[in-house]
DNA sequence: TTTTCACATTGACATAGATCAAGTGAACAG
DNA sequence: CTGTTCACTTGATCTATGTCAATGTGAAAA
């Protein structure tokens, strides 16, 4: 009896977050940033029919494999998720990390596999897009396809500015340009672009940059010393982020 | 009269090649390899209205430049280029080389410039597609847009892949990973997979990979040394294809 | 043919950033 | 509360690759 009712809060909230959960896309708060944008109303209802939205993913929880077939594309809903590929001889690179709004594995669409894994930085929660029912729901709405097209480009431009990162900056402007990307990213969700929670580790961070751990530390240090930022553990404000750009190379 | 008979089989040439460039999608050697793969025949005909068989560019004639406005897909027809971005401060790093039946500009067609420049490293012909057309077709033909889509895709798989080098391979490693990668891309298009023409000089291969020059140098002399290639030139044959592999890490 | 010029190679030396090693502090299990 | 662990920082050293300088080479121009 007394447990039945230190358990009837729980199942409440559950039943309120599923409800959270079953959120139409054209309510979605996430709306301006993610697939819908172009679509007209009815084909948006067409959209949130094929659209899983998917449980909760716990920090280190794995959204897919490199081995996996693929299916799916996802979008992150909420947190924050960390993409990675390995050599033969097991070294890593993180590709890229992903927020609320952003597509994760659009790489592996023309694949039989998902060629990257794809891992939660925190808890977090995606919208589950089967890509047979995307490809179908293609063939009728034109705008939904034009609209997965300009992802993709986007993200593809994306890296390509990422090589130049890669190949062609040092240290100091490879941490500014990322600082940078995050604060953008960041403004665009409504949220602060001067403080933010860097939910990857400093060495997710390292790797992501082609850097050592303890470079991206030092970096930091001297950023900090040179009064560009400010870090507390996981938390960075931006002091001056004209100096940074200016930094950016 | 003299004059004229030494002009006129230059004209024939001419047109010969005029005709060779107006051949159809369909007649098109790079049918495998471009874009109508998996499209009807009547899907075709309204293809091949869009298209524009564009004459040849130079050596180091441009083909875009990062400032131009977008208007316009590309595709190699014959020859090969390279594309580049800039940081601000003049520093350049090349973000792909292009051959026959690749589309060049993919990374473009959310925006409304061209983010990066391509240049002809040999004499080159192209064919173009006029964006706002192809999304018109595309409109009719969803076939084209998923064609589309996993040009795109594929793109970008290959750029998640050429981070991996960029971030956490050495100068071998990347070479040798280079050298596979042009290897079979020339054998998908029935050239030799052993023996190819780097079209690209060897500033533009160590900017790529992001290395000097003098290092792409001394890894080349070092394969050569150790009998894993032969270089004359240009020209360049793969000795010993397994033992490269094994180096790519 | 000779000249020229961009590209390529080779050697000597410099350095950004990696690696190794040690220490700190916060989170977490027992 | 205490030990263990993991993430992060800091310092000392090492090294792969960059930079600088000189020389070689082959194709186009003269």
């Amino acid at each position: 009896m007394s447990q039945t009712s230190n358990i009837q809060p729980l199942i409440e909230d559950l039943a309120k977050r599923e409800q959270e959960q079953q959120i139409a896309c054209e309510d979605c708060s996430l709306y301006r940033l993610c697939l819908p944008l172009g679509l007209h109303r009815d084909d948006l209802l067409l959209l949130d029919e094929i659209v899983m939205r998917s449980g909760n993913y716990q920090a280190k929880q794995s959204l897919f494999t490199a081995t996996e077939a693929f299916s799916t594309l996802f979008v992150v809903r909420s947190g924050s998720f960390k993409t990675m590929i390995s050599t033969s001889n097991g070294r890593e690179q993180v590709t890229g990390f992903y927020f609320p709004g952003e597509f994760v594995g659009l790489e592996a669409l023309h694949m039989p596999s998902y060629q990257s894994s794809a891992v939660a930085l925190e808890t977090s929660s995606i919208c589950a897009l089967p890509y047979q029912k995307v490809q179908a729901l293609g063939e009728k709405l034109p705008r939904l396809q034009s609209q997965l097209l300009n992802r993709l480009s986007k993200e593809l431009a994306g890296d390509k500015n990422f090589m130049l990162l890669l190949g062609k900056k040092t240290s100091e402007e490879k941490l500014a340009t990322y600082l940078l990307s995050l604060s953008k990213r960041f403004e665009l969700r409504g949220f602060s672009a001067k403080q933010f929670v860097l939910t990857m580790s400093r060495s997710d961070i390292a790797n992501h940059l082609g850097l050592a751990v303890e470079t991206i530390s030092r970096v930091f240090t001297k950023f900090q010393d040179d009064g560009l930022i400010k870090t507390e553990g996981k938390v960075v404000s931006l002091a001056e982020i004209e100096r940074l750009q200016a930094l950016c190379g």
